[in-house]
RNA sequence: GGGCCCGUAGCUCAGCCUGGUUAGAGCGCCCGCCUGAUAAGCGGGAGGUCGGUGGUUCAAAUCCACCCGGGCCCA
């Protein structure tokens, strides 16, 4: 049969593979074939699709793609649903975006309903672009029937998730202090602050609170990083075991060179400031000296003036502007007074409710000071610059500001808006999800980390800081919370756990009913609660959208109300893969959804992957524009580079650099390797009428170099499914690369090219059945190996090599019992003695056309080379014979080299003495050595005894051959020509130009020539002695020898050394 | 301030867990070779104080401590 040509395009192979996968429908029937088996489960976590797919997509996907594919192949149902995000933050602002408005109060007059409705149609907007890079790319999922996260039945099973964790007691409404995000009017979740922090640099400031009543009419100095909070102030919180200082300002500035303080503000002489004795040195930019020393219990309860006195009503709160103790204050940093704002920080709200300050606030929810904020702020957002100026000139005009400064700090912003947000009180709906800290800590320790330290360290010191997830958000276009509360009494509560049980409370449901804002907003009815006369209305808020990922597991069954089989089946997921930057995200959220529901470990394995960087390792931003189209990397170097790119230049979870250079030599490395041993294997099949349908011969009974690949072909099948089975995909890339180019390619095909044409040269009958069969072999289990991580090559490569049929629809190989350790290790001697011999060629500057009478071999102690490996290594290096020096007993010399491994533990300090005494050791006592003697040597006056094992012993020889040696092998060459040898190097420099000829003339490689030379006598003589040995390599039927000769040919003249050639080559047409 | 990762040749990375003699690949560069796969392939060479300092040890890229630089995540 003939096998087909395989196309010189990447793009060709490609496209001709997604054809084939089109009209067959191979994903399906990958599943389908599996049907029966066990299943592998996967879990997709959902991309929002609302932005485009970046290269770094490509990194996450192929990684889910490959263990999904391989698993497939080693006999497991892999199941593969897609999924999409399709609510929350990101959603609703490119909704703003698309509709020009920008906040709350603009989405409510425009109304919710078309708020969503936008939102609704946005959702789609990019998973075009998602499913045709996915599908380009290879990653084979299910996108015809995806999980939606706003779908009716996805939102209800999160009603039922929720309902659980009600009666669980672990859900409860909640007054506390939460990253608040103002322009988008909602608190973030913490692993939501965890995707924005940003290093900034602002003001701090230092402040000066006026005790009221004291003798010295002392200020107490205190510093803050939030200006915006002094509004809010209430307190002074102290240490009470820190020690505190009164310090007198004196008339000069403290430091000469930079008289301080700088700015406005500043301290008048004579004026008494008091903070923590530990701080003075750095905070007190006058010269001063200290008048009092008190610990900070003796501060406690003493009152201040307000810095901004009618900001707050505190009638009636008698700690108001007082000094309050502390545990949390240390004097690492500020002054060792900190400043308390009830409503904003999470400190300041703990304290205020022990001490009993008022809960008022002075910023409202856009952002902006209340009306009651004295000194023109009110209506300014508290984050402007002009604000800030406007604080600052208060704090001046009023004489509290001591100093300012720029801080640099990391400051958590809206990771979607970008937003500096703010530490806000605020009405909140939590899950306590610390009441299952320990759990989380059980089952994260039981899951297969990739890497381990992921899981360890970072998710697991996070774990052990968990704090209760604020699981509301204040919006629009989300799943709405199923929680009814009484009108009259707050505790009246019911959270509804499916539509079922809201339509017999609240009335029938339409049959299409979506649960989505406004339209659920308007459902209630009338408490149940005994003589209560309540109205049950829905609260207004929505679920974090992490809430939503997190209950995939089955949510996407639409569990309990269904599926509850393919649930059971699928749960908990045998492996996810996702960035590292959703350890926070939907690592957490799958996790604390599964212990709470049902004290499980949502998923077995996860692979983490970290970022795609630029070419100079700079993260890819949009804004930055080095971020790299996708498109662009496929067009270029096609899919399969791509992905062979990612998975084996470096492990998933180290940051990539987006590499060029690296892909291109991945195509020219492995790709264009395989492409051309395919290529070759076809060409030869062709002409020899071989197929993979002819009778081969057992492998025991084939060819050395056979039964070398083949053995090797068995390690390495069983090294690859190991490093798959481990999820180290990147070992498992570099095995088959090593193979394909290495083994393969560049030695057995090499060493093996003549046994593919039955017409070999020297006449002997070839094994081209055998060849052509463990080639085929070879091929078609490295395209098997390949195919999870390069699906589009492997399948072309597969389907050309056996009739149409799918690598991805075949086992994944198995290794048979061909190993044969002894001749892998024998072919590796060979390969080791080549490297040497063509060093040593290019020592004596004799090209490998040129023969040589002989090599002399070292090889390491105990091995040999039979005569067979011999005969091999002679015909790479072009030599006549190869001589092992130890068995011609010529010019060998033993040395010896220390094994400081076994001699260390016995000779402690005076090992490298001995090492030294023993590298210098006589042949005659290394001989003794080498036959297994213990041999006693005296080392500097002390006798110890030497066991063999204390010296690895090296054959040396001394020689003025051209020789080379390393690892234990030698290769020395004998480099006079005789008169034969150098006509038969001419006779094959002639066979080389006849070859260029033939391939310059376009004929084939099966063409028959009529061959003429002429030229200098040697030439001449050269050609006519191995005239036989130059028309079978060149197939010429004819061999005219000499000008007289070689009339009607067309001549061409070419150089060979120091003569002149001419040279006609001539197609016989047969 | 805390957690995790990284720092090895001009570049991209192995090796480190389990210490052992001259630290390996690939790319790039220089030189050479081969070609019945050929806009390929092979070999050789130059190139490294293994981020720094200290420690443990007969012996440290490897183990420990501290520091420096980079990244990510948090406070």
């Amino acid at each position: 049969m003939a096998y087909r040509p395989i196309p010189d395009s990447v793009a060709a192979i490609e496209e001709d593979v997604l054809r084939a996968w089109d009209e067959e429908d191979t994903f399906s029937l990958s599943l389908a074939a599996r049907d029966d088996a066990e299943d592998f489960v996967f879990i997709e976590g959902p991309p929002t699709a609302n932005a485009r797919p970046g290269v770094h997509h490509i990194l996450a996907r192929t990684i889910k793609d490959v263990i999904a594919r391989y698993r497939t192949m080693a006999g497991f149902r892999v199941p593969r649903k897609a999924g999409w995000d399709t609510q929350g933050l990101p959603v609703e602002l490119e909704a703003e975006k698309q509709l020009g408005i920008s906040g709350k109060p603009e989405i409510e007059r425009l109304g919710i309903q078309k708020f969503n409705d936008v939102c609704r149609q946005n959702v789609f907007k990019y998973q075009d672009e998602w499913e045709k890079l996915s599908r380009r790319i290879g990653y084979w999922l299910d996108y015809d029937n995806p999980y939606v996260t706003y779908a009716a039945d996805f939102i209800e099973s999160g009603w039922w998730a929720l309902a659980e964790i009600e009666k669980k007691g672990l859900l409860y409404r909640g007054y506390r202090v939460v990253p608040y995000c103002p322009r988008c009017g909602t608190g973030l979740s913490s692993h939501e602050v965890a995707q924005g922090y940003k290093d900034v640099n602002e003001p701090s400031v230092f402040i000066k609170f006026h005790l009221i009543d004291d003798a010295d009419d002392a200020r107490i100095l205190s510093w803050t990083t939030t200006p915006w909070t002094l509004p809010g102030n209430l307190g002074l919180a102290v240490s009470e075991d820190i020690v505190y200082v009164r310090v007198r300002i004196l008339e000069a500035s403290k430091h000469e060179k930079k008289p301080a303080p700088q700015g406005p503000g500043g301290a008048r002489p004579g004026e008494v400031l008091i903070l923590a004795k530990d701080r003075v040195e750095a905070v007190i930019k006058h010269s001063y000296e200290i008048i009092d020393e008190m610990p900070g219990s003796e501060l406690v309860g003493r009152r201040y003036e307000a810095p901004f006195p009618a900001a707050i009503d505190a009638e009636g709160f008698d700690a108001a502007w007082t000094v309050l103790a502390a545990d949390f204050v240390t004097a690492e940093d500020g002054t060792g007074v900190v400043h308390t704002a009830v409503m904003y920080g999470e400190d300041d709200f703990r304290l205020g409710t022990a001490v009993g300050l008022p809960m008022q606030h002075t910023v409202g929810e856009d952002g902006r000071f209340l009306e009651s904020v004295p000194g023109g702020l009110a209506g300014m957002h508290v984050k402007d610059k002009e604000t800030e100026r406007a604080i600052r000139e208060w704090l001046v005009e009023n004489d509290v500001l001591y100093f300012r400064e720029m801080y640099k700090h990391s400051y958590p912003h809206c990771w979607r808006c970008d937003s500096a947000l703010l530490y806000m009180a605020r009405d909140s709906w939590y899950i306590r999800t610390t009441a299952v800290k320990d759990r989380m800590l059980a089952h994260n320790a039981s899951i297969d980390w990739h890497p381990p330290e992921t899981g360890t360290g970072r998710m697991g010191e996070w774990l052990s800081n968990n704090v209760d997830w604020a699981l509301s958000r204040e919006r629009y276009w989300g799943t709405p919370l199923p929680i009814w509360v009484c009108s009259n009494e707050s505790e009246h509560r019911v959270v509804v756990g499916s539509y079922e049980e809201l339509a017999e409370r609240a009335g029938p449901l339409p049959a299409d009913f979506d649960p989505h804002r406004p339209g659920i907003d308007a459902l209630g009815w009338a408490c149940e609660e005994d003589g209560c006369g309540g109205r049950m209305d829905r609260v207004p808020e929505v679920a974090d959208a992490w809430f939503d990922s997190g209950s995939v597991p089955f949510a996407q069954w639409h569990y309990p109300f269904e599926n509850d089989d393919v649930f059971e089946r699928q749960f908990p997921a045998d492996y996810i893969a996702e960035g590292v930057d959703q350890t926070r995200g939907w690592f957490y959220s799958l996790l604390a959804l599964s212990t709470i529901l049902f004290d499980k470990a949502p998923f077995r394995a996860v692979v983490v992957n970290d970022q795609v960087l630029d070419a100079t390792g700079r993260k890819m931003s949009k804004t930055r524009g080095n971020a790299v189209d996708p498109w662009e990397a496929i067009e270029a170097y096609g899919a399969d580079v791509t992905r062979f790119y990612f998975m084996s230049g470096s492990n998933p979870w180290v940051p990539k650099r987006w590499d060029p250079a690296a892909l291109r030599e991945t195509d020219r490395k492995l790709f264009a390797t395989l492409r051309h041993t395919y290529r070759f294997f076809a060409l030869y099949a062709g002409e020899e009428s071989w197929s993979h349908t002819t009778e081969a011969s057992s492998v025991r009974e084939r060819h050395d170099l056979d039964r070398w690949i083949l053995a090797r072909l068995d390690a390495v099948i069983d090294e690859v499914g190991a490093a798959y089975d481990g999820f180290d995909l990147t070992t498992a890339a570099r095995r088959i690369q090593e193979f394909a180019v290495d083994d393969l390619s560049n030695w057995y095909v090499r060493r093996s090219r003549d046994r593919f044409w039955a017409t070999r040269p020297d006449g002997k009958p070839s094994e081209t059945q055998d060849a052509f069969a463990t080639l085929h072999e070879c091929l078609v289990v490295t395209a098997r190996l390949l195919a999870p991580l390069a699906p589009f090559l492997s399948d072309w490569l597969h389907r050309a090599l056996t009739d149409g049929a799918s690598v991805h629809l075949a086992d994944f190989p198995t290794s048979t019992d061909r190993s044969e350790p002894e001749l892998v290790q024998a072919m590796n001697d060979v390969r080791q003695l080549a490297g040497l011999g063509r060093a040593a060629r290019e020592e004596a500057g004799v090209r490998t056309r040129q023969p040589l009478a002989a090599l002399h071999a070292v090889v390491p102690e105990g091995r040999g080379l039979s005569p067979r490996m011999a005969a091999l290594l002679a015909d790479e290096l072009n030599v006549k014979e190869v001589v092992l020096l130890r068995e011609s007993g010529n010019l060998v010399g033993l040395s010896a080299k220390a094994q400081f491994g076994t001699l260390g533990p016995k000779h402690g300090a005076r090992t490298p003495i001995v090492a030294k005494a023993l590298n210098a050791l006589p042949s005659k006592i290394l001989e003794r050595l080498r036959a297994g003697e213990t041999v006693a040597v005296e080392v500097e006056g002390v006798e110890i005894q030497v066991e063999p094992g204390d010296v690895t012993i090296v054959e040396e020889t001394q020689t003025d051959l051209a020789m080379a040696s390393g690892g234990g092998f030698v290769a020395a060459l004998d480099t006079e020509l005789t008169e034969l040898l150098r006509q038969e190097g001419t006779a094959r420099e002639i066979v080389n130009r006849v070859q260029r000829l033939r391939r310059d003339a376009g004929l084939e490689v099966s063409d028959r020539i009529r061959l003429g030379v002429a030229g200098s006598k040697v030439v001449e003589r050269a050609v006519s002695e191995h005239t036989g040995y130059i028309a079978g390599e060149t197939l010429a039927d004819v061999v005219l020898v000499g000008e007289g000769e070689a009339v009607g040919l067309d001549m061409t003249e070419v150089e060979i050394d120091e003569f002149s050639v001419t040279i006609g080559v001539e197609r016989i047409e047969r």
